[in-house]
DNA sequence: TTGACATGCAAGCAGTCACTTGCCTAACGT
DNA sequence: ACGTTAGGCAAGTGACTGCTTGCATGTCAA
């Protein structure tokens, strides 16, 4: 099972790539050293490379966009691949869409 | 790490517990075994205790109630675990909070 | 009571995952 | 040109995961 919701689910089941997640929510363009650095400051010890194969991962789910820019590799959050994921398993007497 | 979002997003990391959790959005009070066949039914092939594994897991992430009935285990769906989760990683100038 | 049905328990096994380690490439500043 | 900065690649390792296997327990019907 390799679709795209799975990769989605998988790649949200690492607290570490949460943690990035959530750094990566405020503002998009962050390098690889920034999300280091702010990862620590935010309490997560994780090598550059550890961070570089989580933020790896999470742009294969399709969460992260990667772009280059000189010798910077530069980072923004995609978080359309969640919204089906929102509205997943919403009992039938609770849906409220009208 | 072994907090209570951790355990929900682990409990959905995996296929077949996220299609019991679409199985057991329809309707509350399914057994094990009710719980097997229509997993077969879904094309999802799973052993008994397989699927025993994957609930339990899935009642250690507050996603599952179980109750004993005779000699039948029961299931219900608690879908609040999944509440914070809906409203995480939405951008700020995105946030629709009044 | 006896047998069939529904489930529980626990050890073992193969595959995957997160992380490290070590070295390499490319872009900038001076 | 030279050193520094930012990042890339890939093999190896320990731990975890999903699943199986085999047997045990408890419940019901006849």
């Amino acid at each position: 099972m390799d679709d795209a919701e799975d990769l989605v689910f998988r790649a949200l089941a690492d607290p570490t790539r949460r943690a990035l997640l959530d750094v990566l929510v405020e503002r998009d363009g962050q390098t690889l050293f920034e999300l280091c650095t702010r990862m620590a400051g935010a309490g997560v010890t994780s090598s550059r490379q550890a961070i570089s194969q989580h933020l790896d991962l999470l742009a294969a789910a399709g969460l992260v966009r990667v772009r280059r820019e000189g010798r910077y590799r530069l980072h923004d959050l995609d978080t359309t691949p969640l919204a089906p994921l929102r509205e997943r398993w919403v009992r039938p007497d609770e849906r409220t869409d009208p």
